[in-house]
DNA sequence: TGAATATTAATTTTT
DNA sequence: TTAATATTCA
């Protein structure tokens, strides 16, 4: 141990994997931390956060709230483990949800404790990833081979389509897709078919729900292959089965770790208590760290009723909460603390900050309509460009992601850099599922749905009838998909052209399955591509996006190189669907809600706060109270990744579905606290059409009315009629289509008074419909009979008195 | 088989 | 509006 104080001091985490020296102040600290180690890497840590390092033993859950150092007391607890020589690295069972985040866990503890030591880490990694491990050593204890197959969610459901026409029922009139959506919510429920609900299983086809999953399973089993849930629920079934296996891993986990457990389901859940239940007398040394206000994925299982009964559970559990915030200003803070508290269900928690710079409030900005609200953001980020901010502290989060194209149509023209977050990842491209459908077959000629997949592509003249034909014949003679197309292509079932194409497919595959011994693969890879002629086929295509594709399949060649095997290739890859996007460059990122969690931005745009979008409707409708709740927190998540600049954005008229319609301003805006926003006065002009509605909106009108911006600028009709005049007489307004082409005396006119100024039969004209007859009435929207093109629901402010 | 046309539905997304 | 999917026709 020959470092200087000096060194030790730069680096407040450092500490080496080896208990250190204990001599002078260095063992008063050891003292009192009552461990051997004196733990350079404590230093840096609150109180809280300290206690939820140290509290090793036990369970204990830690509610951390946003920017509270959530990653940093798991990742320094592990260190702390293992520095403290409490479990060796194979001893700790550490899960996360993305394999972003058990990356980052990775990195940041081998920066704690050096490389080493998480290489040695075989149990830190997602659920699913830690599944596979389990299943791939004792599968067959549930009926799996070892070299079991996973199915993404594109062979699920082709898969499905294929149990549905299997049972006889029109796949168009019950759509695989949905019941892929039933049955994922069954296994994240845990439920194996003789466990659902009756009312559930009446939920499709009129209550064959649960003969299709039985079936869908059993076609699963024959295949060899699971689907995402089942890496869970054949765990848990091994698990209860095999208790001679749990009891193995039960012993083997000294230490097990949670991240973002508001996030778990069901089997998870039971998944999680499996392993961590003792004999009696004994604790499991538990840590689940989470926070309930973050809760945003209930729609896809996540049980907040985890995190809301740890205690339970757990009896005897300590709960510890973080709630010093690192992130964000005072402002910013308080205004999504006051947001949060609103919700009903929670645990409670109260963030402060933990600096006294209050910063800027919170803006709340409006506009007329959407190309406005990206017209200003737009000039918004250049000016915070010309202040010295760079683009990439700033992010744009929207509710859904068709918000985000008008944000993108706007920076092309403004020429702003900007990146899109989320969306179709790199495997899951079309070219590139194609590609490894090939690899597949190479390596598993029994993969009878990747097989399926590239049968035809490209083009071999292998229609839906041949394609039928090899279904039938393997099901008769109960082999793989492959075998039976070989045995067909040698008999005369089967027209000339397509014998000869469906041969020379086969024969290609024995060709490339024999090349895998003595070829590396990613030689392999290109051989295959090339000769299958799928190359070609994209060299073919004339669309633009072409030459992207073969770009990507050029990637993914590359990408081989770095794995030792074709087979753990395919593991990864069917596990990691994404890849890391290594870019640097200066953009602005745009993304959903739910993709920011777990980031932060020094400066943050939230446009769409309005009624129906955000509280999406469909929430509303589909979970009620529960669904309100669900959306408050993606606001409060929306708020607090901003560091230093929130502006919340809301505009009067939307287009949603190809149809405009005027919108009221979010109930979350009513919810934040007048003390920390600052309402904006309107970046251009116009502003927000739809205040004259307020209080006829469903939910009894908006605190906002009152406040002084809104007086002045929103309420008085004189003062609307003056700026709309103003306005139609700036010629910078006659911009784009849509409402604001519309603007100045329409605007004025809809908005006076808080009911249309129209009555039912009367007749009127619309630039873009003609002339009409109004049918209804309904607040400021009107259902017209048009003479030419039918009826349709417009705003009132669109049409003009004949 | 492929192109043209009709139909349908339309949050959020990881593994 | 638009994008994806299904159907129809050549």
């Amino acid at each position: 141990m020959t470092h200087s104080n000096a060194d030790r001091h730069d680096d407040p985490l450092f500490d080496p994997p080896t208990p250190a020296p204990r001599a002078g102040g260095i063992a008063a600290r050891a003292q009192a931390a009552q461990v051997s180690s004196p733990a350079r890497y404590l230093q840096g840590l609150n109180p809280e956060q300290r206690d939820a390092v140290e509290t090793t033993e036990g369970a204990l859950l830690v509610l951390a709230g946003a920017g509270t150092g959530k990653t940093r007391v798991l990742t320094t607890r592990i260190a702390h483990i293992l520095a403290s020589r409490r479990a060796f690295p194979s001893q700790i069972l550490a899960v996360t949800f993305t394999n972003k985040a058990a990356r980052e866990m990775k990195v940041r503890i081998g920066a704690l404790i050096g490389g080493e030591q998480t290489e040695g880490m075989p149990w830190l990694g997602t659920f699913h990833s830690i599944g596979v491990k389990i299943l791939r050593r004792h599968g067959e204890l549930v009926g799996l081979r070892s070299d079991f197959t996973i199915l993404d969610t594109d062979d699920q459901i082709r898969l499905m389509k294929q149990v549905i026409q299997a049972a006889g029922l029109d796949d168009k009139r019950w759509p695989a897709r949905q019941l892929a959506n039933l049955i994922d919510g069954w296994k994240n429920r845990g439920l194996s078919p003789d466990k659902i609900p009756d009312s559930d299983a009446y939920a499709f086809a009129n209550g064959r729900g649960r003969e299709l999953y039985t079936a869908y399973q059993e076609r699963l089993k024959t295949l060899n292959a699971v689907d995402f849930g089942d890496l869970l629920t054949e765990c848990v079934r091994l698990f209860r089965e095999h208790p001679d296996v749990l009891a193995s891993f039960q012993q083997r986990f000294r230490y097990i770790l949670v991240d973002e457990y508001q996030d778990t389901n069901v089997a998870q859940y039971l998944w999680l208590r499996l392993l961590a239940q003792r004999p009696e007398g004994e604790r499991a040394n538990i840590c689940c760290v989470g926070d309930d206000d973050q809760s945003i994925y209930g729609w896809r299982g996540a049980e907040v009723a985890n995190i809301l009964r740890f205690d339970h559970d757990f009896p005897g559990a300590k709960v510890i909460r973080l709630e010093r915030n690192y992130r964000s200003t005072g402002h910013i803070l308080a205004a999504a603390s006051r947001l949060i508290a609103q919700n009903e269900s929670r645990l409670g928690k109260t963030l402060f900050p933990a600096t006294d710079d209050m910063g800027a409030p919170v803006m709340v900005a409006s506009g007329w309509d959407s190309s406005e609200e990206a017209r200003s953001i737009g000039e918004d980020i250049e000016r915070k460009q010309r202040q010295g901010i760079s683009l990439n502290e700033i992010a744009i989060l929207v509710r859904a992601s068709f918000q985000m194209r008008e944000f993108e149509d706007r920076f092309v023209t403004l020429g702003l850099p900007y990146r899109v977050i989320g969306g179709p990842r790199f495997f899951e491209r079309m070219e590139i599922r194609d590609a490894l459908a090939y690899l597949r077959v190479t390596q598993n000629p029994a993969d009878g749905l990747a097989f399926e997949r590239i049968v035809n592509t490209p083009k071999r003249g292998l229609g839906a009838a041949t394609i039928q034909l090899i279904h039938s014949h393997a099901r008769s003679r109960d082999i793989p998909l492959l075998a039976a197309a070989g045995e067909l292509a040698a008999t005369e079932e089967i027209k000339p052209r397509q014998r000869q194409a469906l041969g020379d497919l086969v024969r290609n595959f024995a060709r490339w399955s024999e090349m895998l011994e003595h070829t590396p693969h990613p030689e392999l890879a290109e051989i295959i591509l090339e000769e299958s002629g799928y190359i070609e086929m994209w060299q073919r295509d004339r669309s633009p996006e072409a030459p992207g594709r073969l770009e990507n399949l050029k990637e993914l060649v590359n990408n081989l190189g770095e794995y030792d095997s074709l087979g753990g290739f395919l593991e990864h890859v069917s596990l990691v669907m994404d890849t890391e996007g290594g870019e640097t460059e200066e953009a602005v990122s745009i993304m959903t809600l739910h993709s920011a969690k777990g980031l932060e931005f020094d400066v943050v745009y939230l446009p769409g706060w309005e009624e129906g979008l955000f509280p999406h409707q469909r929430a509303l409708d589909e979970s009620g109270k529960a669904g309100l709740e669900e959306e408050r927190r993606l606001a409060y998540v929306g708020l607090t990744r901003a560091r230093r600049h929130a502006t919340i954005w809301f505009v009067g008229n939307r287009r949603v579905h190809g149809l405009w319609q005027s919108t009221l301003p979010s109930r979350f805006i009513d919810d934040l606290p007048e003390d920390h926003v600052e309402v904006a006065e309107p970046a251009s002009y116009g502003g927000y059409g739809g205040a004259g509605h307020y209080g006829s909106g469903g939910y009894g009108g908006s605190r906002f009315e009152r406040m002084e911006p809104f007086d002045s600028a929103y309420r008085t009709p004189g003062w609307q009629r003056a700026k709309s005049n103003r306005d139609r007489a700036d010629p910078r307004n006659r911009t784009g289509r849509g409402p604001t082409t519309l603007e100045g005396e329409l605007v004025a006119k809809s908005v006076i008074g808080g009911t249309s100024r129209y009555s039912v039969g009367e007749r009127v004209f619309h630039q873009k419909f003609g002339y009409g007859t109004i049918h209804t009435i309904d607040g400021n929207k009107l259902t017209i009979d048009f003479e030419k093109s039918g009826r349709k629901r417009v705003v009132d402010s669109f049409v003009e008195a004949t």
